[in-house]
DNA sequence: ATAATCTTTGCAATCGAGTTGTACCATAAG
DNA sequence: CTTATGGTACAACTCGATTGCAAAGATTAT
């Protein structure tokens, strides 16, 4: 896996210390966060600055935005040479139960037939129901 | 297509004065419709009886509630015959350009293989880009 | 090295979609 | 007619998202 530092020069990001705490908890995270999961798991943290912090991020493609539902924007980090185009899209999973959201990267967008002069740029694909903890 | 009467008759809604509005609105529009958009379209309504008759619809199973990540959340009346399962998931569009969402009635949701013990309960997929009156 | 300039940060305030409390009203039941 | 039930209108509130602004920090020009 790449480290914080890597990926912010990979992605042309300036090095700054909330971006850098930012970055290295959302590395290390298995479910995608919301702003406010962010800020309650740094406890000196901004919300304002983390907030400006994930756009930044997701600008420059550090990191991607799902709309699961669920009221809150959750942010997953990109997979590694991901530039957020047609082919880098996924599904996404959100459990009903533990209301937590995944990124399936093994189940990418398989192109559907769109209507005709319809044009995809991007896509968001969220799938419910229940993770493998809580289908029991 | 059937009427306002009908379709509140078959999901056993009662029929009241801004039920027979709002759902006779809806079933005129062609794109999916926010709350903010429905209240704006009927002058003398009132935001939340409009909102209160979206939640009833929606629990009856007579309109779908689709988050395109516009902010707002937008709703569509059901397909004929449609119960809200699997088999009635479909793919909606939303236009960058001009921010309307439609359902793709003809996209049916086609299974993804999940990962183990995954249990897939709805969906809510949006594809983004450019819809044909935009793509010149 | 110093000054000018641009960027980032922290804090407070604001916005707006969604939601809820409550009183009033229409209709159905007793 | 009287009461119970469910629907509606209005106002207030919640909370995630966003912004204004000034201080702090970093970068560039002199
Ligand atoms: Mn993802
Ligand atoms: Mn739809
Ligand atoms: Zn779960
Ligand atoms: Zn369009």
């Amino acid at each position: 896996m790449q480290t914080v530092d890597e990926i912010l020069k990979i992605k042309k990001v300036k090095n700054t210390a909330v971006r850098t705490v930012v970055l290295r908890y959302l590395l290390n995270q298995e479910k995608a966060q919301s702003l406010k999961d962010i800020k309650n798991a740094l406890v000196y943290s901004d919300r304002s600055s983390v907030f400006r912090t994930l756009k930044t991020f997701e600008e420059n493609k550090i990191i991607h935005s799902i709309h699961d539902g669920s009221g809150m924007v959750k942010y997953a980090v990109c997979a590694e040479g991901c530039n957020c185009d047609l082919k880098d899209l996924h599904y996404h999973f959100y459990c009903n139960n533990c209301n937590k959201t995944f990124c399936l990267f093994d189940i990418p967008f398989q192109n559907i037939k769109l209507p005709n002069n319809f044009k995809i740029q991007q896509a968001n694909m969220v799938v419910k129901g229940l993770c493998n903890n809580c289908n029991k």
